[in-house]
DNA sequence: CGCAACATTGAGGGCCCTCAAGAGGTGTGG
DNA sequence: CCACACCTCTTGAGGGCCCTCAATGTTGCG
């Protein structure tokens, strides 16, 4: 897990003197951003570290706050009592865990289960929509970050909607590679969570996986996948 | 269909002077609002009107506007040549018809057609990103839309998933009654685009249905639904 | 080593899809 | 007015996909 990255705004839409570098987790979370706006952030932010196993929040409960996972592993879900969570989204720091729930209707609309050691950084939304107004640059990243989500969201659903298993499983083996130079994957999950995130049982992914390597698409040794043809791979995950 | 509606603008956050009555789609479409805002809004945004079966715009054609249904039927789905458009989404004016793909990656996520004659209201992305950094408040309006977007879609993925035809059918009626005094629905559409966006057939549907009746749960005549057991309902639905 | 957790493999079955036929409703034209 | 085409919904039969349950193999850890 790298540690919170540096990154040099692009900052077509700044002006001159706030290119600088920007510290922190906002440019992984967020975007180009001005000095101005991540410092603004820092103030309204908090920091808070959890231990592996531990409950991040749950469904219902009030959600005064944007959740970023700045480090470590999350997983979203559902979470039945006297049973394990039912995995719907897992997370890799820096990222957004819980972007829309404070915003829409100020309560979590999942539960949340901390896979790893992990620190949180939260933002109060009242605050925050205060401070949108006063910056509306940064109220503009905020509209891209759930526009992009809503895309991603919305080809899931296509996805699960009008996908089998195996077309599921090979759209998300071309999405994980796409972006990546070479045809090799370390699979950053347990595969039960990501058949559970692609909408099937451990026991489906498993004999898909199997038979993907026996039709020669992909060769897979434990949590390590290996592309063999792409072609078939992208024509068995549809339009 | 309604005309485009006149609402008072609650104004909680808005000076008093601007606390007037807003003409247009724009309150329904975006909640209360300045009368400035809404001015600015008229100026960016054109009106198209559509005829029946007409195609509204195709996925992966560029998107360089939000596009608002102000008046009419849509749908969203998936056009395969040769195939009926398979519906993911209905849409009755107003209602936003593509919020996010303009400001995502430019790109239209999905084909929608117009299931009636309908008319349309445009905003091109560019002047409105501008228009959103003059006036913050617009700004937090998107934000809000998008992460009620979020929030939809977060459910819809959840039952996809965990869920069986059943239990998402249940799910989807107790949804529509609830913000209704009466516990009688007059569906707004057709049975196999309800289906659709279910994610089941129209024969799983009938059959569903049916047997509701028979277990006295809802009492079904053409496109009039009673729901004679709403407990039972909520608790077939899950949690 | 023993234990626990995960992954794999097989057998069986249920849910739901596909295909096909029939019923009911509506608009059109003779 | 009726025949006809057309669309939708309904109902039935059959089958495939994928889930459930159970047993076994593998890996990591105390």
């Amino acid at each position: 897990m790298p540690p919170p990255m540096t990154l040099t705004a692009p900052a077509a839409d700044l002006p001159m003197r706030q290119r600088v570098t920007v510290q922190g987790p906002w440019p992984t979370l967020l975007g180009s951003l001005a000095v101005a706006d991540a410092q603004a952030l820092d103030a309204l932010a908090s920091s808070r570290s959890l231990a592996e196993g531990e409950i991040v929040f749950r469904r219902g409960t009030a959600a005064d706050s944007l959740v970023a996972l700045t480090d470590g592993q999350a997983a979203c879900g559902w979470l039945e009592p006297g049973r394990a969570l039912s995995v719907e989204r897992v997370l890799h720091g820096p990222a957004w865990l819980a972007l829309a729930g404070a915003l829409h209707d100020k309560r979590h609309g999942c539960d949340a289960v901390a896979q790893t050691a992990l620190t949180l950084t939260e933002i109060p939304v009242d605050p925050l929509r205060l401070l949108m107004v006063r910056r509306p640059l940064l109220a503009l990243r905020f509209v891209d970050l759930l526009a992009q989500e809503v895309g991603r969201q919305e080809l899931r659903l296509h996805e699960l909607m009008h996908k089998d298993a195996s077309a599921r499983l090979a759209a998300w083996l071309c999405h994980q590679f796409d972006g990546r130079a070479q045809p090799v994957l370390r699979l950053a999950e347990r595969k039960r969570d990501i058949a559970s995130q692609l909408g099937m049982t451990p026991e489906t992914l498993s004999r898909l996986m199997r038979q993907l390597s026996e039709r020669g698409l992909i060769a897979v040794s434990g949590y390590t996948v290996r592309v063999l043809d792409s072609a078939a791979l992208q024509h068995l995950a549809g339009p």
